[in-house]
DNA sequence: CGGCGGCTTTTTTTCGAAATTTCTTGAAAT
DNA sequence: ATTTCAAGAAATTTCGAAAAAAAGCCGCCG
């Protein structure tokens, strides 16, 4: 079911099975995982100061872990730091949107064209297996909008990184998910209502499709085209968190 | 001069002026950037365990500075964490070599491409005046393998950078440091001499000049080649650094 | 002879406080 | 009124030791 070969990947690594991070052992990674949730619900705002003393209260630890967590999110690029006066969670605007997007879809292109050349059977179906899950996801949640349910986010997820899941490049696949995880951010930043549940599914249905078939042109023209409308609905939105 | 809007970058943020990383400010950032540098040196070989005392010691500071140094590079790729198992230099081997190797092929065509469509005239001179650094940088030193001269190093990494220092992508042009570093450090591990320096001059002469004109197609092959060339280079050293 | 539990030792991880730096405030001087 | 400077306050960074976990050791039992 596990693609890469496991080693180096930092992300993923603690994963139980596939997708969530759960992330325990230390209380740094509790607080790394926790922290970068937070982050990318918004829950602590872009530009927001992350003060020693309001951490430590807020995941109940002491020093070392929240400061071993800002280490690790500072090199993922969620938080920035600036040596002697602390952290805070990294900004947002509209040139950073833009940048963002057009860095995944070139990111996205080249892994997803190397994870149909080269994807063997496990591959497809890990996909369809992922595929499964989301459009379950998706039917089985009662909520006007069900991009707030975590098990759908948790799908989500893990279908776009098992389409690139073959490329062969834990490089890439770390690089594809540092951008998701962004994109995830702004996506949740600027507050979009997931309203049409039949196409959204038919939507990855077809991008899972055209994989399956080695339709690569088809497929990478399906997920640009998926990405792009993303990127539009975020930065068409009121967008009261972009100053831009 | 400099080309990127700054704010994000984490390794380039505390250059003085460009490339040289002296990361002054906290014990942390010192500890950091030495270490990292003795990873890329092979002086930290691959595997290595790195435990708390030692490294304490070696760079004469508590334990938070060095936590925090080993929490970034563990983001990096330099360094893997094993929860509850300390740290250790992350490990080499043919096929991440590989990998490697064709990850960067595939993030620098990218960079490459965007850069020279985008590049302006302040580019263009960063470019050139990088050329000029390296090739004093070559001719001025006088060691049979200059590559251990530390301003070629230098050099040469900032003339990298400077190519597609116009991409247009923080994100890509981190990307393409991260792996510029790793592949730096097998190039060290293989211990390869570096015996041709007019050769050595004529071909990133080439590889500027080409992209200076715009020849979008000529300069990616050129820089294709270049790098296929070091990494068939280290994969056919006898490599004793590599278990295989 | 080999594997298994319990003990000691080493190493990692975490805490709380000291040291250092930055930020703030307010009074004095131009 | 504005600027400057210094003292106090707040926050970050660093240290050293305690706590927790892993690794090594040795005798014991199958």
């Amino acid at each position: 079911m596990t693609i890469a070969k496991d080693g180096m990947g930092d992300e993923m690594s603690n994963a139980p099975s596939d997708g969530v991070l759960t992330s325990s052992g230390t209380m740094a990674s509790i607080v790394y995982t926790r922290m970068r949730s937070d982050i990318l619900s918004g829950d602590l705002g872009p530009g927001a100061r992350l003060r020693a003393e309001f951490l430590r209260q807020r995941y109940a630890v002491g020093n070392s872990p929240v400061r071993e967590a800002l280490n690790r999110l500072s090199s993922d690029g969620l938080v920035v730091r600036e040596d002697q006066k602390g952290f805070r969670v990294s900004a947002v605007s509209k040139d950073d949107m833009l940048e963002l997007a057009k860095t995944r879809s070139w990111i996205e292109n080249i892994a997803l064209t190397q994870s149909i050349a080269h994807g063997d059977v496990e591959w497809e179906e890990a996909l369809v297996l992922a595929f499964h899950r989301l459009s379950r996801a998706i039917r089985n949640s009662d909520a006007t909008d069900y991009a707030q349910d975590a098990n759908w986010e948790q799908c989500h997820r893990a279908f776009h990184m098992a389409l690139i899941g073959a490329c062969g490049s834990r490089w890439l696949l770390n690089f594809a998910q540092q951008l998701y995880d962004q994109s995830d951010r702004y996506w949740k930043l600027a507050g979009i209502k997931n309203t049409d549940p039949g196409n959204d599914i038919e939507e990855h249905r077809a991008i899972m499709e055209a994989a399956i078939d080695r339709r690569s042109d088809d497929t990478v023209a399906l997920l640009q085209n998926h990405c792009q409308k993303v990127a539009d609905l975020v930065l068409s939105s009121k967008s009261s968190a972009f100053k831009d």
